[in-house]
DNA sequence: CCGTGTGAAATTATTCACAGCC
DNA sequence: GGCTGTGAATAATTTCACACGG
């Protein structure tokens, strides 16, 4: 099909079967069916051959797709063929934790610098880089040509904090401060938040356990057969 | 309109409008509109309406939403009036980082138990908790009667894991690990990858950066999530 | 044959726009 | 007058099912 702008939910799921993909390679295998992607990846068929079919006509009829040259294809879709500087905001624990963790340089991604507002931060080394001091931010960002910023921060200051990247240049933002932040029209923002993950767990959590009370015939509450 | 079942999207974006009142009621003002609430939440106020009206008709025409009442039902709905244990598999970098992460505890989530499989963690402290052997995991999870798991465990033994949890009687899973986990029906799996994240970022801060090239045409809008 | 690629259908989610009520 | 609640319209996404080509 071969459409420029790939729909939003096609794009979240490219790293996932790049992850799938890669694991195949690993295991010497060279050609995959979407079937094989799909228990791979954890999800189904058709939604990989229709996203994939956004990306290029890269498979074979009856045979499936090359493994690395699928790979080379989603790369380079999503932009892994050039490496990525950012800047990593915030060394507390879940910062170092961030920097020290592995998959990180993994796919093309480099920490360029980490930067703390705390004074007693600065110096220390974490990952084998400097703890700099916030105020630097402006000139790391521009000095290192850095897009990608990922902040580990308290949510009270997640808001300041990004109006001041933004300012200084950043346009991706992968937001781990437990607070929602506004960006500008342009910019990109992703959020990872552990607090919330869970809330959305609780509800299906309470569900089940509420159904089966149900089943096991206490209380049945609410009960309405018309759907 | 008081149906079950209410959307996933709108489930997932229920702790947010939870954080955003939660922070309103906190500066004192006690009613909030739909027009407000988007302000803090980052979501627009028609969703905002659609959404809450799936929990029951909690505001008031011409005047909004009393922000106390609606935390309470909001937090209702998501089962958070109960506590929830949670066993955190995994005492490295990150899981000792999760461990410790202030907001946790925040809205009736409790770790009650850090397991590890390397002996070496035995015994560690971490945040208040002694990091106890895998060994014991099922009768952890008996004991203290968990039905959610946090995986901070490297990505390649994570469906192993996994499949033990689940056999174990865990029914949630919250996974930090970098790779695709399989579960049976009727178990909720939710996933946080910062590998992932990033690529898609990347996807958005390429595709900025060839029409920049192009023209001063700025690509819009903030990314969102979840699935 | 087999598995991709893709229109078309079905489903899910978002946005619109305004009647209804405070 | 202002803001909710919600049907109806629109858009996005997923699933179906099968023609097509290796």
């Amino acid at each position: 099909m071969r459409s420029r702008q790939i729909p939003e939910a096609s794009v979240a799921r490219l790293p996932v079967y790049l992850r799938g993909l890669v694991d195949i390679a690993e295991s010497g295998t060279t050609t995959v069916s979407s079937e094989e992607l799909a228990r791979a990846s954890g999800v189904n068929s058709a939604k990989i051959r229709k996203d994939l079919s956004y990306l290029g006509s890269y498979g074979t009829r009856g045979v499936g797709y090359d493994v690395d040259y699928l790979i080379t294809q989603i790369s380079r879709e999503l932009g892994l063929t050039q490496d990525w500087a950012t800047i990593l905001v915030g060394a507390g624990n879940l910062g170092r934790a961030l920097a020290n963790y592995g998959g990180f340089a993994d796919r093309g991604f480099r920490i360029a610098a980490i930067v703390d507002a705390a004074e007693s931060k600065h110096g220390l080394a974490v990952a084998g880089l400097e703890v700099q001091p916030m105020d630097e931010v402006e000139q790391i960002i521009k000095a290192e040509d850095i897009a990608i910023a990922i902040l580990a921060i308290p949510g009270g200051v997640a808001q300041d904090v990004t109006d001041r990247l933004v300012g200084a240049g950043i346009t991706s933002i992968l937001n781990f401060a437990p607070a929602v932040i506004q960006v500008p029209p342009g910019i990109s923002l992703r959020k990872v938040d552990l607090s919330i993950e869970l809330q959305i767990l609780a509800y299906y959590e309470q569900r089940r356990q509420v159904s089966a009370h149900v089943r096991a015939g206490v209380t049945p509450h609410v009960l309405d057969d018309s759907r």
